[in-house]
DNA sequence: GACAACATACATTCGTGTATGTATAATTGC
DNA sequence: GCAATTATACATACACGAATGTATGTTGTC
């Protein structure tokens, strides 16, 4: 029965898999242990022997999701571009149709959009609010940066640029996300950004 | 033990403000029917009594806060200004400084936004969205009205225009109701909405 | 042979739904 | 207008399943 360390590694990975699937269709209060370790073709004796419980599942799941983001974010910071609020506008572009190509992160972020933080969950609420704070400082840094080469009203607060955007962009996604099929990336997505950043762009002259 | 029709009522209300508090802080599937009773002083059989289960009140809930909403842009509607825009914009500066003073429904719309429609919810959500559609389709008509007095592009499409803003006021409400307080209606309220605005209106000349 | 990687078995808790009891308001017959 | 009856508005009690956490067993690896 005992599997070596590679083995043990993939079991790990099917149970995040199957729990990921479990929570996005039955949502995480719906979805018991025995459901996400038989989906796994595991026991429940494996699930508790690699997560201390379901709420660290829910964690690590959080985890996979976050970090690639601000990972790509972090790259495209590295180099200044001439207009910021450009390169912004296209950055955000290809978030969206980045993630419109990959189902398993849609599905992953519809999960954290729609699941409530509460009960046994509510521990992590702040501190996936928090991770997700310091992104959003990221975005403000293209807003700085453009008020610097003066590509702003000179009333234009960047922290309430980045507010905007990130209302808008969580909008976004929400309605995305929200299996409504109100919104297609692939033929809207580049519209409404544009329509959006016409708003900072074209109206300051 | 029996109590007069009032007064039954009264203890339906009860009920269902209890359940308001339990779901709002504690999540729809982690309050009880238990618990619902408890706080408004009765048992589970008066809660059986008058609501066929848990989704029931959640339906219930839902009713309640939907309602005036879409009562209010019905009204604002039956009149037509000579700037439809500009209604729409103090309309939603109406609607979000209106909600900012009302609690109990502040923690309704949260709860909303924030529970799963999975399990047992799941057969409410379309019947959720449907409402919200329709609620939709009324901001479209501003648009409209505005583009038949010739204040916007000829190119300008009503409904992307109000996906556009429906998205934003989604993501405003979303911040606002996080409990994150990285919003504040009352002193960003207006200038979210206003910054928002200036993309449609300034920009086509 | 010791420990890792599970499977199996068990105890316990919790919530739901329903069945039943009960006191009182509302209704009916006269 | 008042007793008799009935339906209402709950409270109480019970049965059942489901899920969790843990304790213990088993097998293979290092």
């Amino acid at each position: 029965m005992k599997k070596t360390k590679e083995e043990a590694q993939k079991t790990k990975e099917k149970i995040l898999a199957s729990a990921l699937d479990c929570f996005s269709t039955k949502g995480y209060f719906n979805s018991s242990l025995d459901e996400i370790a038989t989906k796994a073709a595991v026991t429940r004796g494996a699930v508790y022997w690699h997560f201390k419980n379901k709420t660290e599942i829910f964690d690590a799941l959080h985890t996979q999701l976050h970090e690639p983001f601000s990972q790509t974010i972090l790259e495209d910071l590295a180099h200044e571009e001439a207009q910021p609020i450009v390169q912004l506008k296209e950055l955000c572009i290809k978030l969206l149709e980045e993630l419109d190509l990959n189902d398993s992160k849609k599905r992953t972020m519809k999960l954290f959009f729609e699941c409530d933080y509460s009960g046994q969950l509510a521990p992590f609420k702040k501190q996936h609010q928090d991770k997700k704070l310091k992104s959003l400082k990221l975005f403000e840094q293209y807003f700085e940066r453009a008020k610097k080469r003066n590509q702003l009203h000179q009333l234009a607060d960047p922290q309430i640029l980045t507010l905007t955007l990130h209302c808008f962009l969580k909008g976004i996604l929400f309605e995305y996300l929200s299996g409504l099929e109100l919104i297609d990336i692939k033929s809207q997505g580049k519209k409404l950004i544009q329509q959006f950043f016409e708003g900072f762009n074209t109206c300051h002259k």
